[in-house]
DNA sequence: GTAGGGACTTGGTTCAACATTA
DNA sequence: TAATGTTGAACCAAGTCCCTAC
C-alpha cells in the first residue's frame, strides 16, 4: 500500500523533459510520465499522525473588502419625494439595495421586508423615525450611480485597464498562496466575503437579509506555531490565532444569517485537495467491488418484517438507481423547503400501477438542492412500488414517505456493508461508471476528433442528467443557435458550389487530359473535402449545442466523474487532453493525469 | 436518538476576460 | 475598433457527513 510522506526524489535525466510532479502516495504509479512542470518537487520524509493534515503552515491573512466609500453629493436617497441625506450605516445598506434594483429579487415581498427590517436597524433614531415605508422609498439615482460607474469603469482607456489588472495581480501574488509543508500552494478563496444583502436561492425565507462587514475582529487565524503569524490590518486585532493541524482552512468566520463557519481554504491543484479527491474516487472504486452484493441485500430486505428495514432498502434504491442525494433533514423556516431521499415527503411521489405502457410508475416532482426540480417517471420493482404504496398509507402529503429512515440510520448501515461508504460514495460511483459505460458505447475510433468530442461530451452529458445538474438556457442561446444554423447554410451553399466547380473541373479535365487540368481537378478536389469536413464540424457544434441547452456539464466533471476516465479516453483516443479540460481543470486533476495510462478502468 | 456545531464538498449564477464578428 | 458572443473564474449558497454533549 503507498502512504503519504514516503520519500521521492526525482532527478532528470538526459532527454527527459522536466519531471513530473508527484505526491507521495502516487509514488510507483505515476513515475512512467512525464509532464512540463516549473520545478522538480522533492518531498521530505513526512510522517503524518493520525488526523495531522499539515506540519506547517504560513499565510498573509485575509484580503478585506474595500471601506465603504460614501456617495457623492448630488447623488441622493429620495423618502416621500423629498431628498434625505442618510447616515453612512444607513446610506451604505440603501446602496446595496439601490445597486440591485433590476434584479428579480427586489420584486419579492420576503426579499423586501427582510432587507427593510434590517436596514431600519442600522438607521439612526431620527431616520427610523422618518423612513417607515419601503414603496416611499426612492434608489434610482444610487441605481443610476454605480450603474454608470460600472459603464465607465469598464470604457476605461486600455492602460488604465491593465494599471487595474496588474494590482489585482500583486493582491494576488501577495495574500493569493500560503506555504504547506514547504511548498507553495494557491489559496482558493482568499478574499473575506464583502457586505450586502443575503442572496438565498428558491424560497429562501431570509432573502434580502443584511450580511454584515466582517472586520479582523470576527476572524480566526490558522497557521503553524512556528511560523510567522499574518499582521491584521493596521489598528485592528485578530479575534483569535490559533494552530490546529488536523483541519485544512487557513481562516474561519461565523456569517451572521444562518451563523455558519465561513473557511479560507485551498485551491483544488493543492496537494490537500488533490489528495482528498483521489481518495474519494478511490472509494467509490471500492463500492464497485461490492456493489452487486449491496444491490441484493436490498431487494431482500425489501421483504423485511421490519419496516425500517424496509425503508432503508428502498431508499437506497433510490439513492442507488437514480443518484438521489441524502437527503439531510433542514431546520424549517431557516432555509428554502428542498429535500432529497430521506427526507422526500407523501406529496412528493405519484404511483401509477400503470403509464404509458409501463407497470409500476413513480413520479417523482420535488425540489432538490439548490431548489432545483426534479422531475422523473420511473417504472420500479413491483416490490418497491407495493413497499412505496404502504409506507404512503395514512398519511398527508406532508408527512414523510420514510418516516423510520434519516441519513444518519442510513449512513451508519453503509457503512457496516462498506468502509468508508456513505450516500453519497453511490453518486460518485453511478456518475464515473456511467461515463466509462458511455464512452465505450459512444466512442469510435474511426472518427476525427471532433466527432470524438461530441461522444465525449454525449457521455458526459448522460451523466449530468443521472444527476439532475441543470442550468438556466443562457440568455443569448436562441440567437447564437440562429447564428450557427447561418453558418451552416452559407458552408452548405459553399459546398454546393465547390461540388459544381469539380464537375467542370473534371469535365474539363476527361476533354483535355493535360497536366494543367489534372492539376486543377486535384485541387477542386481538396477544396470539396476540406468544405464537407467544416460543415460537418459545424453541424456537430449544433448538435451539442441544442442537446446541452438546459443541461449543465460542469459539476459534473469537476465533482463526480474520476478524471482517470477521461484521461485514459484521451490518451486511447489521441484525443488532446485540452481539449477536454481546459487550464483550471487541467490543474485541478494534474494527479489524475501524472498517473494515468489508457489501460486504466475505473 | 437528537440537537447543534464544525469541516468540507457540491452547485448554479454572475461577472470579467477573452475571442470573434460586424 | 466597437459590439457582441463565448468561456472561464469568482462567488458564495447549500448540501453531506462527522463529532460531541445530553
Amino acid at each position: 500500500m503507498l502512504y503519504r510522506g514516503c520519500r521521492i526524489l526525482l532527478t532528470l535525466s538526459a532527454g527527459t523533459r522536466w519531471a513530473p510532479r508527484v505526491w507521495p502516495q502516487l509514488r510507483g504509479v505515476c513515475m512512467a510520465s512525464t509532464r512540463a512542470s516549473p520545478a522538480v518537487f522533492r518531498w521530505e520524509e513526512e510522517h503524518y499522525e493520525d488526523g495531522m493534515k499539515w506540519k506547517f503552515l504560513e499565510h498573509r491573512g485575509p484580503y478585506f473588502a474595500p471601506p465603504y466609500e460614501p456617495l457623492p453629493d448630488d447623488v441622493s436617497f429620495y423618502y416621500d419625494g423629498k431628498p434625505v441625506k442618510l447616515s453612512p450605516g444607513a446610506e451604505e445598506v440603501a446602496t446595496f439595495y439601490g445597486k440591485m434594483l433590476d434584479h428579480e429579487y427586489t420584486t419579492k415581498e420576503a426579499f423586501q421586508k427582510n432587507f427593510f427590517a434590517d436596514w431600519r436597524e442600522q438607521m439612526t433614531n431620527e431616520e427610523r423615525k422618518l423612513i417607515k415605508h419601503l414603496h416611499k422609498c426612492e434608489f434610482s439615482e444610487i441605481h443610476k450611480y454605480f450603474f454608470e460607474k460600472n459603464e465607465a469603469r469598464k470604457a476605461l482607456p486600455k492602460e488604465e485597464k491593465q494599471k487595474l489588472k496588474e494590482e489585482t495581480n500583486k493582491i494576488q501574488e501577495e495574500y493569493g498562496y500560503c506555504i504547506l509543508d514547504g511548498h507553495r500552494e494557491k489559496i482558493g478563496n482568499f478574499k473575506i466575503e464583502p457586505p450586502g444583502l443575503f442572496r438565498g436561492r428558491g424560497d429562501h425565507p431570509k432573502m434580502g437579509m443584511l450580511k454584515l462587514r466582517i472586520m479582523p475582529e470576527d476572524v480566526i487565524i490558522n497557521c503553524s506555531k512556528e511560523s510567522k503569524v499574518p499582521d491584521p490590518p493596521p489598528g485592528h486585532k485578530w479575534k483569535e490565532v490559533r494552530c490546529d493541524n488536523t483541519v485544512t482552512w487557513l481562516a474561519s468566520w461565523t456569517e451572521n444569517i444562518q451563523s455558519s463557519i465561513k473557511y479560507i481554504m485551498l485551491n483544488p491543484s493543492s496537494k490537500l485537495k488533490g489528495e482528498k479527491d483521489w481518495q474519494k474516487y478511490e472509494t467509490a472504486r471500492r463500492l464497485k467491488g461490492v456493489v452487486s452484493d449491496i444491490r441484493a441485500q436490498y431487494r431482500v430486505d425489501w421483504k423485511s418484517r421490519e419496516m425500517k428495514k424496509r425503508q432503508r432498502a428502498v431508499a437506497l434504491y433510490f439513492i442507488d438507481k437514480l443518484a438521489l442525494r441524502a437527503g439531510n433533514e433542514k431546520e424549517e423556516g431557516e432555509t428554502a423547503d428542498t429535500v432529497g431521499c430521506c427526507s422526500l415527503r407523501v406529496e412528493h411521489i405519484q404511483l401509477y400501477p400503470e403509464l404509458d405502457g409501463q407497470q409500476y410508475v413513480v413520479e417523482f416532482d420535488f425540489l432538490g438542492k439548490d431548489s432545483i426540480r426534479y422531475y422523473n417517471k420511473v417504472p420500479v420493482e413491483k416490490e418497491v412500488f407495493k413497499n412505496l404504496k404502504l409506507f404512503m398509507e395514512n398519511k398527508n402529503p406532508e408527512d414523510d414517505l420514510f418516516d423510520r429512515l434519516n441519513t444518519s440510520i442510513l449512513n451508519k448501515h453503509l457503512q457496516d456493508l462498506m468502509d468508508g461508504l456513505t450516500a453519497k460514495v453511490f453518486r460518485t460511483y453511478n456518475a464515473s461508471i456511467t461515463l466509462q459505460n458511455q464512452l465505450k458505447e459512444l466512442t469510435n475510433g474511426e472518427d476525427n476528433v471532433a466527432a470524438k468530442i461530441l461522444s465525449y461530451n454525449r457521455a458526459n452529458r448522460a451523466v449530468a442528467l443521472l444527476c439532475n445538474h441543470q442550468r438556466a438556457p443562457p440568455k443569448t442561446f436562441e440567437k447564437s443557435m440562429q447564428n450557427l444554423q447561418t453558418k451552416i447554410d452559407a458552408k452548405e451553399q459553399q459546398l454546393k458550389e465547390a461540388k459544381k466547380e469539380l464537375k467542370s473541373a473534371k469535365a474539363e479535365h476527361k476533354a483535355r487530359k493535360s497536366e494543367k487540368s489534372k492539376k486543377e481537378m486535384e485541387k477542386k478536389k481538396k477544396q470539396v473535402a476540406r468544405i464537407e469536413e467544416q460543415l460537418m464540424k459545424l453541424k456537430l457544434q449544433a448538435t451539442d449545442k441544442e442537446e446541452n441547452k438546459q443541461i449543465a456539464l460542469g459539476t459534473s466533471k469537476l465533482n463526480y466523474l474520476d478524471p482517470r476516465i477521461t484521461v485514459a479516453w484521451c490518451k486511447k483516443y489521441g484525443v488532446p487532453i485540452e481539449k477536454i479540460y481546459n487550464k483550471t481543470q487541467r490543474e485541478k486533476f494534474a494527479w489524475a493525469i501524472d498517473m494515468t495510462s489508457e489501460n486504466f478502468e475505473f
